[in-house]
Formats: C-alpha cells, sequence, structure tokens
RNA sequence: UCCCGAAUAGCUCAGUCGGUUAGAGCAUCUGACUGUUAAUCAGAGGGUCGCUGGUUCGAGCCCAGCUUCGGGAGCCA
C-alpha cells in the first residue's frame, strides 16, 4: 500500500516511530549542527521537516538534495527542536530517487507567474498553487459523485464520438481516419464519408445532453460527467477547447424542480469542498489576499471563503428574463448609455449585462428564467404565449454562467416543428424525437462547466489554471 | 476572430531625450554565519534586449510586418 502520506504522517504524536518519507524537496537549508529538507508529497499542501547531521552522509548526497529532487527518507518521527513545526523525522537513510539539477530546474523557492507556470504545466502541479488547485478539483469532483448518488442518480457514460451534429451547441472537431491528403470522392466530388470509419461523418461530442435525455427516459434521474469538445476560437479566461461537463436530465422534473435541484447542487458540492480542502483554500484565500494588495480598496473582493460562504448560505435570486430586462432599463449604466450594447427585450444578454445583474444589482447568484425562444436552443419547452421557453441560467459573479438548463420539449408536435424551424433534418435527431413518440415525459436537465465550478472555488483568474493539461486554440502541448 | 497592452539574465522587472561597457531583486555557484522556516550576510558567474526589415552617424528605445503571451469582447459551459 506504499508509505503513510505526508499528510498523514503530519497529524500522528511524535514517539520516536520509524517511518519512510517519499517525496520531493521543496527547500533544503543547511547549518552548522543540522540540515534541513522540507519534503512534499502532494497529499497535503503542507510540508515534512526532515533534519540530518553534517557529516552524517556523505557530501555527494547532500550536494543532490537540491529544490525538485526525489528523496527517499527512513527516520524517527520526533517533537520538532524549532518553531514552526511540531514534528519533524530524524533522518536515518537518505535515497536519492531522482537530482534535479538546480541549474536546470525551473520551478524556484520564490513566486512564479501563473503564465510562465502555463508554459510548463508539466512540473506545475509541484507548486503550492497547483497542488491545491488540484486537490480541490478533485474535491469538487467526488462531491459531484457523492451527490448525484446520494439522491438517486445513476452516471451515465454518453458517448465521446458522436455522428449528430444537431445539439447546435458550438464549432465541432472532426473525427476521421480518412486519408487528408486524398480523401475519396463521391461522383459529385465531394469527400464521401460513406469510406470513413464510421460511414459517415463524426465528431467528438458538444453535449451529452440528447443522449441524456434517453436515459432519463429510463432510469428517470441520470447524470453525466465527462469530457467535452468545442471547436470554437475562443480565446478567453473562461473557455477551453476540451472541458468537463456535468449533465443531470431528470424525468418529472419541471423548471422549478430543475432550479432547485441546480441551486442545492451547486451550493452542496461548494460545501464540501469547504469542509474538506480547509489548507487549500486557506492557501489559495492567503494568496489571492497578496494579489490584490496592489489593487485599491474599492476594487478588492471578498475573501475566498467569506465568497464561498455567502454562496452557500443566502438563496440565489430568481427572476425571469423579462423581469431582468426590466432591471436593466432601468438601471444607471443604461439610463447613461455606458452599456456599450444596447438593452431592449429579445437582446441575447451580453457580459456586461449579466454582470450588472449579478455584482451590482443583486450582489448574489442570480437564476434568469424563461427567456426568448429566439435566442434559445430547438429542445427547450415552449411557455404558453409561445414567446419565451423554459430556460434557467445560473449566473455567478466573476464567471458569468456557470450553469445552462431548461424544461425540456416534451410535446413531440411542437419539438418537431421547432427542429424544422432552425434547420435541423428530423432524420439526423430521428432517435431523439422518438422518445417523444413511447411514452414522452415531462422532463428537464442542465449542464454545468465543471471547470468554471473549479475557477469560482479556487478563486483563480483564468480558466486554463483550474484543468492539469489546457487545451485551447493554437495549444495542446504536454 | 476583433480591440488594447506586453516581449530585456533561469524567474520578476527597471532602463531617462535615440548616445560610450546593459541594471536590480530573487534563483544558481563560492565563502561566512546560523535549530533553520521561501534563512541571513558578502562575493562571483549569467544577455543574439522575441523575429525580420527599415529610419539614423548611432536603435533595447523610433517605424512596419510577423510570432508569442496577457487582459477585454464575441461564441458559450
Amino acid at each position: 500500500m506504499g508509505p503513510l502520506q505526508i499528510k498523514e504522517l503530519l497529524q500522528k504524536a511524535p514517539e520516536g516511530q520509524a517511518v519512510t518519507l517519499k517525496g520531493w524537496v521543496r527547500t533544503k537549508r543547511e547549518s552548522k549542527n543540522a540540515i534541513f529538507i522540507a519534503l512534499n508529497d502532494g497529499s497535503t499542501i503542507h510540508n515534512i521537516q526532515a533534519v540530518a547531521e553534517p557529516g552524517q552522509f556523505a557530501e555527494t548526497i547532500i550536494q543532490q538534495v537540491t529544490t525538485g529532487a526525489c528523496l527517499r527518507i527512513e527516520g524517527s518521527l520526533v517533537a520538532s527542536l524549532g518553531a514552526g513545526q511540531s514534528v519533524e523525522v530524524k533522518i536515518t537513510e537518505l535515497e536519492v530517487y531522482g537530482t534535479a539539477d538546480p541549474e536546470k530546474y525551473p520551478l524556484q523557492p520564490k513566486k512564479h507567474s501563473l503564465e510562465f507556470l502555463r508554459e510548463i504545466a508539466h512540473l506545475r502541479p509541484r507548486t503550492n498553487t497547483f497542488g491545491a488547485v488540484l486537490r480541490v478539483r478533485h474535491a469538487l469532483a467526488f462531491a459531484v459523485h457523492q451527490y448525484f448518488n446520494d439522491k438517486g442518480f445513476f452516471y451515465l457514460h454518453t458517448p465521446i464520438i458522436t455522428a449528430s451534429d444537431a445539439e447546435g451547441a458550438g464549432e465541432m472537431f472532426q473525427v476521421t481516419t480518412l486519408d487528408l491528403d486524398k480523401p475519396p470522392r463521391d461522383e459529385q466530388g465531394a469527400i464521401d464519408y460513406k469510406e470513413d470509419f464510421f460511414g459517415r461523418e463524426a465528431n467528438l461530442t458538444v453535449s451529452g445532453q440528447l443522449e441524456g435525455e434517453l436515459g432519463a427516459m429510463a432510469l428517470s434521474k441520470i447524470y453525466t460527467f465527462g469530457p467535452t469538445f468545442r471547436a470554437e476560437n475562443s480565446n478567453t479566461t473562461r473557455h477551453l477547447a476540451e472541458f468537463w461537463m456535468i449533465e443531470p436530465e431528470m424525468a418529472f422534473f419541471e423548471l422549478k424542480d430543475n432550479m432547485d435541484l441546480a441551486e442545492d447542487f451547486v451550493k452542496t458540492v461548494i460545501g464540501y469542498a469547504m469542509e474538506h480542502c480547509k489548507d487549500d483554500l486557506a492557501f489559495l484565500q492567503k494568496r489571492l489576499e497578496e494579489e490584490e494588495k496592489s489593487k485599491p480598496q474599492k476594487d478588492r473582493s471578498l475573501p475566498l471563503l467569506e465568497k464561498l460562504s455567502f454562496v452557500v448560505d443566502n438563496p440565489f435570486e430568481r427572476l425571469t428574463y423579462t423581469e431582468a430586462i426590466d432591471i436593466l432599463l432601468n438601471s444607471k449604466p443604461h439610463k447613461e448609455k455606458k452599456f456599450q450594447y444596447p438593452v431592449g427585450w429579445g437582446i441575447d444578454l451580453s457580459s456586461e449585462h449579466e454582470r450588472y445583474l449579478v455584482e451590482k444589482h443583486f450582489k448574489k447568484p442570480v437564476i434568469l428564467t424563461n427567456y426568448p425562444r429566439e435566442i434559445k436552443s430547438f429542445y427547450m419547452k415552449l411557455d404558453e404565449d409561445g414567446k419565451t421557453v423554459r430556460a434557467m441560467d445560473v449566473l455567478f459573479p466573476g464567471i458569468g454562467e456557470i450553469i445552462g438548463g431548461s424544461q425540456r420539449e416534451e410535446n413531440y408536435d411542437k419539438l418537431l416543428e421547432r427542429v424544422k424551424e432552425i434547420g435541423i433534418d428530423p432524420q439526423n435527431v430521428w432517435w431523439y424525437l422518438e422518445t417523444r413518440q413511447f411514452g414522452t415525459a415531462p422532463h428537464s436537465g442542465f449542464g454545468l462547466g465543471f471547470e468554471r465550478l473549479v475557477l469560482f472555488v479556487t478563486g483563480m483568474g483564468n480558466i486554463r489554471d483550474v484543468i492539469p493539461f489546457p487545451r485551447f486554440p493554437k495549444s495542446a502541448e504536454f
């Protein structure tokens, strides 16, 4: 089962017991009577201090103990003689698993910019910041599964390769085994996809929702949690070409049930991270506070943990799109013509409008519902007036849209009409339409961008820093 | 894709009006000191100033193009 993790060792009572340490050197300090090694194995943000006596080991060995080197240490767990830590390990055996040439190893015991660390994504998990982010990311992922399991949902594995481009959720990455130099052509000279691996055009999924609905029409409550791909040329702090999306889909849920679930779900998983990642979140909070020292008081945000508590403890503001437009029309920035994009019923809200509602007007997460049908997807259930659909977007401060969902159109005729209206060939989604012919049911669901959740919980500023190996335009290194 | 900004030592940055030999802190190395805490002190090494071209007696600095990066916008989760 391997050695005890440093996280566990740090909590043990020091009784001189024999322990084994395996981990990477963060710093080494040599003094007349002792050599101090700060070792970290990623199990916790905290290092354990290992102590050797000068002359105890050959100088050639001690010289190999540099920042980044990997060590095996045998020793005894004792009470620390110095301040700053309660326990330490008195070294009896020292083995260098792997050296890290200090002239070449890019991570130094000092602050590095996040931009620089992005260039060395293969090493950045070894930093305090990324260690903390990755542990929080894990806790959130675990909490997602636990939450749905507790609520009677089933984890449905929807396909990653799909032949339907009906979602309309964005540009897709094509999947092909055709020879791109000389692809087979049909009689019209067009590429003949009948010759391709699947006998038709195929792409990476942009959403598991349509398949998720098929699952919900049998298992009642399902969720997906998998990679999602968008080939959009998006260059922002909130978009990735490859990201992880969580999509619950529930039979017999109407829009209000959907909102209740979304709110409870987000609050619960954030609460889980707060409970299980105290040290990491405290570190991230401190990091943010230092970063914000240069900003004027008014531009500083709440301390991270206060911000998270606030979200968990307060009800989200719920209002319709129409009400939101009214608020925007009566807002100061609108009257003073400060908005870059004009406000009016029917517009797709831009991020400045969403920010105003969330950050200025309500100062809390907001759920907007009942958007005009023209700006939302074909599968959303029409309201009685035929003008709006039962959509809901959850908007978070600093992040924008973290969840997008809706009650689905379960009426076959209305759905077929909408499919045709937006130009999808019904033949391409015959299987989706059939669910409305065979035992159709009211149902709802939503999609949550996992990295946006991690972004919010960690307080990081760029989505590329909350996924281990980000994929974005012109970048697929590592 | 659009707008704005940036690119100088391993990292973070300064560099005056275009003018002689390119600056600091951290890191690294050497020495001193020390139960140390990203130790401290002294010294040393370390540069194709993103690339290409132009203006000029002279360019890190001015101009053009390109590349890469960052922030904002759009697309969205």
